[in-house]
RNA sequence: GUGGUUGUAGCUCAGCUGGUUAGAGCGCUGGUUUGUGGCACCAGAGGUCGUCGGUUCGAACCCGAUCUUCCACCCCA
């Protein structure tokens, strides 16, 4: 028998210890924050119903879930003119489970579940993998985690004001300073449509103007004639594109720009709500950047829409959310509004390893290790590690009895700091030797000269 | 899903127009040093050249398929 090699599904990562340290840097900062904000925590299975599933992302996001095959003979249901007739007519007979596509769609499904023993407004945040059967990129996997923050249940847009208030705390623990959030409101875009004269085709008029950054005004010109909008239409939007100045300036021109626009007039309304709120908090408006051709998610975002661009790194948006109308309705309960975001942990993680903020002491896991030459070293190096643990110093006695190059060694290529050596002198003296492998000094000290000693380190 | 790209030792990579026994650096193991790691020196182990098939007297090298990597598009975090 061949051996084989061992490989990883495509799209898929191991975090080695290094990396898991790195990234509990991230996670534990960003759990700190939203629970500092109220928001308490929630997980759902891996597996969702894929009635559940299924029609709540487009045709594209029906194709990017992950089929689970049903357990025993999954073909029993299937008859032979099933086949004949495709896969999308044996999908359901062969597959009744999908891994979770978002943190979005199973929430609410908890929402719809559970609305009767909930307080509203309900908070909540969720840190889970979620997978996608998309084709993998740099920045692209098919596991991923998902950090969301939801609340809903209310309309209040103190709810937009503290995403960004929550934003920047992450962001300013994770000592990243060169970043914008940028903010738009989706019934603005809707009144720029109307106002164009192109309403109700704000998505394909998003999908184009998105691509500004990347292709230019005059691609996106050529994008929107392609997709039907009038030479008038396109023409009238140039003033949008060439916005600039501050929020508040931009959001005067629209209210003169929009004041054919009831909805559009309310979008302004509300944005410059969440900025009066934001100053009632006795804050400014740092790093927070009105942008009126910022459109994302626009199948379910109803309000405010957010993204996070970190500046100058090669992957720059690392964080997005918004409000959404009905959030449960598919679910057959009506009326519940909410707004969340989502930090992008895989993205932050390589943003932090390219500015190199990750801080140096992360990977550091055991204060100190015992060694030892011989039986009775060993056992006297027992109690000493109980007394080291029972004062709270995470230690480890080298299991093996090798020499002492190798339990240097050992100690070394771990980063240990600390090492106790024990020989029969410690033992007569009732003493260790404790060894800094950074300066190499070392020196024989008693069990409480030593905790202290690291302690104070 | 469309187009391109990559694969040689644990890692990063050499390897000529197809020609004997496939190399380097780092890492690993052992030694110089049986009460001491990093540094230095010495020695050693480790490769079905992604996989399967084809062309050829002969394939790491040419051809095909497949898997994998990365990139662009689509879309997205």
């Amino acid at each position: 028998m061949s051996i084989q090699k061992p490989t990883l599904p495509k799209g898929t990562r191991d975090f080695g210890p290094i990396q898991m340290a790195k990234r509990n840097y991230i996670l534990e900062t960003i759990k700190s924050t939203f629970r500092l904000f109220g928001y308490q925590q929630l997980e759902t299975p891996s597996m969702e119903n894929l009635s559940v599933l299924t029609g709540k992302y487009g045709d594209e996001g029906d194709q990017l879930l992950f089929k689970v095959l049903n357990s025993g003979d999954f073909l029993k249901k299937v008859k032979g003119e099933d086949l004949e007739k495709g896969a999308a007519n044996v999908l359901p007979k062969v597959a009744e489970k999908g891994l979770r596509y978002d943190l979005t769609v199973p929430f609410a499904r908890y929402v719809v579940m559970n609305r009767n023993e909930l307080t509203f407004p309900f908070k909540r945040f969720q840190i889970q993998p979620v997978w996608r059967a998309d084709r993998p990129q740099r920045g692209r996997y098919r596991e991923f985690y998902q950090c969301d923050a939801d609340v809903v249940g209310t309309d209040s847009l103190i709810c937009e004001a503290e995403i960004l208030l929550m934003i920047r705390r992450v962001f300013a623990e994770l000592k990243l300073e060169d970043y914008d959030i940028k903010i738009n409101n989706r019934k603005i875009l809707t009144g720029i449509s109307e106002v164009i004269g192109e309403p109700g085709k704000e998505g394909e008029l998003c999908v184009a103007i998105d691509k500004l950054d990347k292709i230019g005004w005059e691609k996106v010109q050529e994008e929107l004639t392609q997709r039907g909008f009038t030479e008038d239409a396109v023409k009238k939007l140039e003033p949008i594109i060439d916005l600039s100045g501050s929020n508040d300036e931009k959001l005067a021109f629209l209210k003169g720009f929009l004041s054919e626009s009831e909805e559009g007039l309310k979008g302004v309304a509300e944005l410059e709500e969440v900025l009066k709120i934001l100053a009632e908090f006795g804050e400014g408006q740092e790093h927070v950047d009105f942008d009126v051709v910022l459109a994302r998610g626009l199948s379910y975002y109803t309000g405010a829409i957010f993204e996070v661009k970190v500046n100058n790194v090669s992957i720059g948006s690392v964080s997005g959310g918004g409000r959404y109308d009905n959030l449960t309705g598919v679910f057959g309960l009506e009326g519940v509004s909410g707004v969340g975001f989502s930090f992008g942990v895989d993205r932050i993680y390589d943003v932090l390893e390219e500015l190199n903020l990750f801080p140096e002491d992360q990977t550091q896991s055991t204060n100190v290790m015992i060694g030892y030459f011989d039986e009775e070293g060993r056992n006297y190096g027992l109690k000493i590690l109980n007394g080291l643990r029972s004062a709270g110093l995470s230690a480890e006695i080298y299991p093996d009895y090798a020499k002492v190059k190798k339990q240097f060694n050992y100690a070394d290529k771990k980063q240990v700091p600390y090492v106790v050596m024990i020989g029969s002198e410690e033992i007569a003296q009732n003493k260790v030797t404790l060894k800094n492998l950074k300066t190499g000094e070392q020196e024989m000290h008693s069990l409480e000269e030593v905790i202290g000693m690291v302690k104070a380190s």
